[in-house]
DNA sequence: TGTACATCAGTGAACGCGCGTTCACTGATGTAC
DNA sequence: TGTACATCAGTGAACGCGCGTTCACTGATGTAC
């Protein structure tokens, strides 16, 4: 073999991470074969030598980009040392941060890409639809209470992260982040308050 | 005047009715001038009669999509009676039907577009700004409590409608209404119990 | 150690295609007489 | 009432452009001797 071995494997990766960075950015179809390989130093021509498809490259890098995510969300941060917030209640709050809320390239697929995913073929809903599902395999392991009360808050808390995201993006500067505040206060009383509620209940 | 008063008006009112539910059901992108000027029973040529640029048409389509979906929600549904939720509740409840889930071209513009818009013109992006921004006002009169109360809830249950919507139509055939559900239980208990809480510690 | 070689990662011109937009035109219409 | 006409909503060929994909090639590499 004339080349190193990791040679390819690496060139590979590269281009995996910077579809998944560009895609987020500015969605899939925005971006071009031809942007994504200048993006990594290289011509569209060598392209077809890693993937069989644009679609293919989605695929894997939606994959990248969820696993980026998840990792985020068990990332220790600002928002979940302050408030002494554990669990469930504590990756949320980290979900509905400023930093998430301006780093597109870096964060949530679902919340950058989710509607438009949808209408992708077969191949790619499927594949949303697995990362999906693990994420909310996550989200119930960090809620506390019997396996309903957990199931319903892992769902409520995704729904609220998801959608707080991407309406604060939708708003202009003075209210964006308000509106993520309030996002991250109701989220703070209903998962909290449902706790309590449910010891008192007992 | 050789043609009848309205007959421009009406048929410039097709192409936008036309538009909002053909960019909800497959993307902005993904819908061509000459697709709407089809299904409007018309060729692409005309276009340019009546709207200055396929943007343009856009952030109209999306002006008559939000009124439509704000509409449904204020209109009497089976989750509302049902349940005898009124209010904000009510109208979350409705939002998070299945009807709503299987009916994209007909429902809310932020969960069907959401992420694309942001990634817009400066023109489209202040519009759905806007969309958002009465959309909340609609809620906060919906809401229940102080000032602070009614907004964070506003905010909250936003969030949780469309990233519940989002999420629901990225889901396969068994969990997607599963998932809706527990979204609407989580709903449930967030917005009435906070409701109570404040009326106990009052 | 030095040279000839086979390998294959990467190059760049070219393709067919669909897009948004333009523009010279056609023909249905209400009006004037 | 009937005809000639001006208006303008709508037509369809054409444009430049960027896209995803293909393919004959180039040239950097590790290996054999």
């Amino acid at each position: 073999m004339p080349w190193p071995k990791e040679h390819k494997r690496n060139t590979r990766e590269r281009i995996v991470e910077t579809a998944a960075a560009a895609f987020r950015q500015n969605g899939a179809d925005k971006v071009g074969v031809s942007e994504i390989m200048q993006e990594a130093g290289l011509t569209h021509g060598g392209f077809y030598a890693h993937f069989a498809s644009k679609e293919d490259l989605l695929i894997e890098a939606l994959g990248y980009a969820s696993e980026e995510a998840n990792e985020l969300l068990e990332t220790e941060s600002p928002a979940k040392s302050e408030s002494g917030a554990s669990g469930l209640l504590a990756a949320a709050l980290t979900y509905l941060s400023p930093y998430h809320l301006e780093h597109v390239e870096r964060g949530c697929p679902i919340a950058a890409l989710g509607p438009e995913l949808v209408r992708s073929s077969q191949k790619v809903r499927r594949s949303f639809a697995t990362a999906i599902t693990r994420r909310l395999g996550r989200l119930y392991e960090l809620a506390r209470g019997g396996v309903n009360k957990r199931r319903q808050q892992a769902a409520g808390a995704l729904a609220c992260m998801v959608g707080g995201l991407i309406v604060a993006r939708g708003l202009k500067e003075p209210e964006r982040l308000e509106f993520l505040k309030d996002c991250q206060s109701f989220l703070r009383e209903a998962l909290s308050m449902g706790q309590l509620i449910d010891k008192a209940g007992k």
